[in-house]
RNA sequence: UCCUCAGUAGCUCAGCCGGUUAGAGCACAUGACUGUUAAUCAUGGGGUCGCAGGUUCGAGCCCUGCCUGAGGAGCCA
């Protein structure tokens, strides 16, 4: 007889038919009442052990972690608080758990512990929870693409181009970096080095993307990409994952489009599939947010706010609105901004909450930004000032995607390219897409960390990664 | 990288103006109880006060440096 997942087991009829389970001790109550985890769900199954009718030495033996299969009968629970349970009749150990030295107790541990035991926070229901939610969006998002037509991509992790400079870069070598080979010059001389030149990972699958849209009109990646910032903070990390869909014959306004309805539909899958997650999910976010000041706790519950942002509209505005906004706000006239407000400049992140959550309170997407602050290949706005760009700003969240059109015209691109720098010769193999049947074009970039931290209501992104990578943190 | 705060038992924390043998709850062990829901009750064990210096008759507490974590900022997704 093989084990039943508890998932499954809950949605029986509880009518005394025998079962066989196996998982993880949550709790033994009582000395009587087992609650058996097998994270096939985050409920708890209820085990009753007649402890007359096992030896002590056995009892004895269950503590939280240990790992069991019980077989037993499957009964309508006498208790509250569940609805089915297993009369157990035959339980075995199959692997004990030192009460004494395991770190996991039947209460409240902080997340900053757990992320010190990252390979064991799994068997949490907070992080079961948050991880099943991720599972589930990773799935959706394929999902969505999919059905719309596009192509997945798989961008290469190793690249030897930083063209869009978003970053600092992870270099890849296998030279000895104890005794690294020098040119005449006195130079790192890299034709040593396994690609004969500098390699990194890779900081965006976009480039590539722009490729395969010339050839299949619709593509997305969706792979692991890399910052080597030292930034330490609650919404970056060093690696994390992107999705870079890139639509040929699409311009901004259908780009915005395509990100508004992709981001509904990934938020009402996660509200379909997962509801018990998301409850439990909701509840830990208001318990956390007792301890915090009223000004920083969120204006409403998790599923409100997950069901307001599918409801209402993306609000859209240019660059140029939200800085009139700003200068005319009752907050810049009392000097409330840190940082003065003014056209030109890049948005502070106090300027991005004022727009989305007091201005506006809802999703926010800013186009047309100056072109002296975004990106080379994005597109040029006939003004001679601004570019083609979009950014999509979430409640708490700030940036969760950044976009624009792209250039399209080879002469425009060039030159742009000239200005800030950039190898035309480097890049030859970006400049043939304009050469050889260029097309209008655009995607965009979404954080998918930052995804499952909106939908999962978790303030710092460690928590939505099983194992996060952060300055001077590798561990696991 | 910058600013602010924190680091005391396995976990969460208290520790007064620098003064005797550093405390609590939970966890753990032992016993009692046995339809519990983070069970309950009683008893007990458990400490390199982040690390290294310094000031002082005396430092968990004051000073300096470093390490680690959190929050904010910058960079961004």
């Amino acid at each position: 007889m093989k084990p039943i997942l508890i998932k499954n087991i809950l949605q029986l009829t509880p009518q005394s038919q025998t079962v066989k389970v196996s998982g993880w001790v949550r709790t033994f109550r009582n000395n009587q009442f087992i609650s058996l985890n097998d994270g096939s769900t985050i409920k708890n199954l209820q085990i009753v052990v007649d402890f007359q009718n096992f030896p002590e030495e056995l009892l004895k033996k269950i503590h939280t972690g240990t790992s069991i299969t019980v077989t037993g009968k499957l009964v309508p629970s006498l208790g509250k608080g569940q609805t089915h349970e297993v009369v157990a009749e035959a339980l075995d150990i199959i692997g004990e758990c030192s009460p004494e030295e395991y770190p996991l107790q039947p209460k409240k541990h902080s997340l900053e512990f757990l992320r010190e035991i990252a390979h064991l926070r799994m068997r949490t229901t907070t992080f079961q929870s948050v991880f099943k939610v991720r599972s589930g969006l990773a799935f959706a998002i394929h999902q969505y693409f999919q059905q719309h037509g596009f192509v997945y991509i798989h961008s290469p992790i190793i690249t030897a181009s930083d063209a869009e400079g978003a970053g600092e870069l992870f270099q890849v070598t296998t030279l000895n970096l104890n005794n690294i080979p020098k040119t005449e010059t006195g130079e790192v001389d890299f034709s040593e080095d396994f690609f004969g030149k500098p390699a990194n990972l890779t900081v965006s699958g976009q480039l590539e993307a722009e490729l395969a849209a010339m050839a299949f009109s619709k593509v997305y990646t969706f792979g692991p990409t890399f910052r080597a910032e030292n930034s330490n903070t609650p919404r970056h990390l060093a690696e994390f994952w992107m999705i870079e869909p890139e639509m040929a014959f699409y311009e901004l306004p259908d780009n915005m489009d395509l990100a508004e309805d992709m981001l509904k539909y990934l938020i009402q899958y996660a509200f379909n599939n997962f509801p018990d997650e998301l409850e439990f999910l909701q509840q830990r976010q208001s318990e956390e947010e007792k301890q915090k000041p009223q000004n920083e706790r969120s204006s409403m519950p998790l599923l409100e706010k997950l069901n307001f942002c599918i409801k209402e509209s993306f609000e859209r505005l240019t660059y140029t609105q939200a800085i009139d906004i700003l200068e005319n706000s009752s907050y810049n006239k009392k000097k409330k901004f840190q940082f003065p407000v003014q056209w030109g400049m890049d948005l502070q992140t106090e300027h991005e909450r004022y727009l989305v959550e007091k201005e506006f309170n809802k999703p926010v997407i800013l186009t047309d930004y100056p072109k002296a602050i975004k990106a080379f290949y994005m597109r040029q706005n006939d003004d001679d000032k601004t570019v083609r760009a979009m950014d999509i700003l979430f409640p708490g969240i700030g940036e969760i995607i950044g976009g624009s059109q792209r250039e399209e015209r080879l002469d425009k691109l060039e030159q742009r390219m000239k200005e800030m720098r950039i190898s035309a010769k480097d890049m030859y193999w970006y400049l043939d897409t304009r050469r050889f049947g260029t097309v209008p074009h655009s995607g965009f970039g979404l954080g998918f960390e930052r995804l499952v931290q909106f939908v999962t209501g978790m303030s710092n992104i460690r928590d939505v990664i099983p194992f996060p990578r952060t300055p001077k943190n590798c561990e696991f």
